[in-house]
DNA sequence: CGTTCCCTTGAACAGGGTCAATCAGCGTGG
DNA sequence: CCACGCTGATTGACCCTGTTCAAGGGAACG
């Protein structure tokens, strides 16, 4: 029933110090989906995932109207969820680091609301949504934990439209680059210098701006001196101001 | 347990009779919560649904920041919500018409993530989410409901964005006057003519335009034909290009 | 009957889009 | 090895959509 793809773990599934071969041991585990489980329902929650996943950079984790069949926890790299509309236009819907689910858009139809594609190599968890559903019924942890994850995607979206729908460009990128370090300190990654998984082209859509936008506005930051960019690579001078300018009243 | 202020229901709760005082009899039951049930199930929801509930106009059900206990549904009249961010502005999240839900924005953080108030005169069914998480371990469909109405919101939210991000003004427009019209058709009332609760502040600001655009956007539509409005009360001339312009690839 | 709220309309302005040119990296193939 | 084309990013000049500012009308309500 699970689909490990390790070699070096001739042992089995639950052995605690085959890091990163379940969910005890993941070094992700307090700020994934185990976070709300107690010790013995996060071996349950084990029994379900499938792990070894790599995509590489451009492959598709699901396409937009494929069935829906399972949500997926990124454990590494990183992920771009996008969706197309009747008149061909691509919205970026989301991005997704490591800890973080997606997918949950398909549960509504039984199909996926948009596609999901590996910005660079990304090893990803398959969570069976079935399972899910099933473990959900026996464990009211588990229940509420995918009540409140779904509500909090219900609240990022909603902020999200404050973001695209009031505030200027300067406010939008300022946001997601705030967003984006706070996102890393949590994995306890330097929240000040790091890398961009995302092309100009998907942050602008992503933001409702066009590209050249997203470059002058880079440019206006590095200017004023808040933060060095070069190409992908991002260092934060001033976090602070960044952060003022990104809860901007408007 | 249950707080029914009906006075001309000497009877009980579940008499089928007694039209709105229950679920199963409910003339919107086919497009609310019991949607997804069968007939005994129904009976188990609306054990735990608290009724008669009107609010004025401009009254609250619940603000931001307010412990949460229960989603609602509107039975009549309608419902808008919104949030203040930080910075002080205000963000209207959503216009809720009978038949449809709100409050779920709440489940992730025990605290309401917006204020709802009502639009006009509106009658709310108030459903405790304890109860629900309760009814939802017992009874599989419920929980896959509940799953799928948060899912649909994810949706919904997110094709909001590609519309406040991506479309112009009259796009944006079109299409809340065709979702409004959708939404009336489903409550066999008539797509075609229909007094819009909300104000053209409200509009704007849900729509992310200034109330100017929308005014202008209202008359220009007037003057092609495609609709006459006076004040509140709107009738389509021309749903298909309508619905045409609410889809315009951009 | 005056005050207030909501809406409409006009005129001027500006933020970000569009169009265009340039450049840097990078893989390919001659 | 270099020429070539391709993709992604940057920068400038101009323009357009929707905002801002301002004025005025009309219905509701005390």
């Amino acid at each position: 029933m699970i689909a490990v793809s390790e070699k070096n773990a001739p042992s089995t599934k639950n052995c605690p110090h085959n890091a990163a071969i379940n969910c005890a041991s993941c070094r992700l585990s307090a700020i994934c989906l185990p976070l709300a489980l107690a010790q013995d329902e996060i071996v349950q929650l084990d029994e379900i995932v499938q792990r070894g996943r790599p995509l590489q950079k451009g492959q598709h984790l699901y396409r937009e109207g494929d069935t829906f069949t399972s949500i997926y926890a990124v454990r590494s790299g990183s992920v771009k969820a996008y969706s197309v509309s009747d008149s061909g236009e691509e919205q970026v819907t989301g991005f997704y680091l490591p800890g973080e689910i997606l997918g949950m858009d398909g549960i509504g139809h039984n199909r996926y609301a948009s596609s999901a594609v590996a910005m660079e190599v990304a090893a990803i968890c398959e969570i069976p949504f079935a399972n899910i559903e099933d473990l959900s019924g026996k464990l009211p942890n588990m229940q509420k934990h995918f009540f409140k994850l779904l509500s909090q995607e219900i609240v990022e979206d909603q902020q999200h439209i404050t973001l695209v729908s009031k505030h200027t460009a300067e406010e939008r990128i300022a946001s997601l680059l705030v967003s984006i370090s706070a996102r890393n300190a949590r994995r306890n990654l330097s929240p000040l210098s790091f890398r961009l998984p995302m092309s100009r082209t998907d942050i602008g859509n992503f933001l409702g701006l066009t590209i050249e936008t997203v470059s002058r506005v880079f440019s206006r930051f590095a200017k004023q001196g808040l933060l060095e960019i070069d190409k992908k690579e991002v260092t934060v001078l001033d976090i602070d101001t960044l952060k003022r300018v990104a809860s901007l009243g408007h």
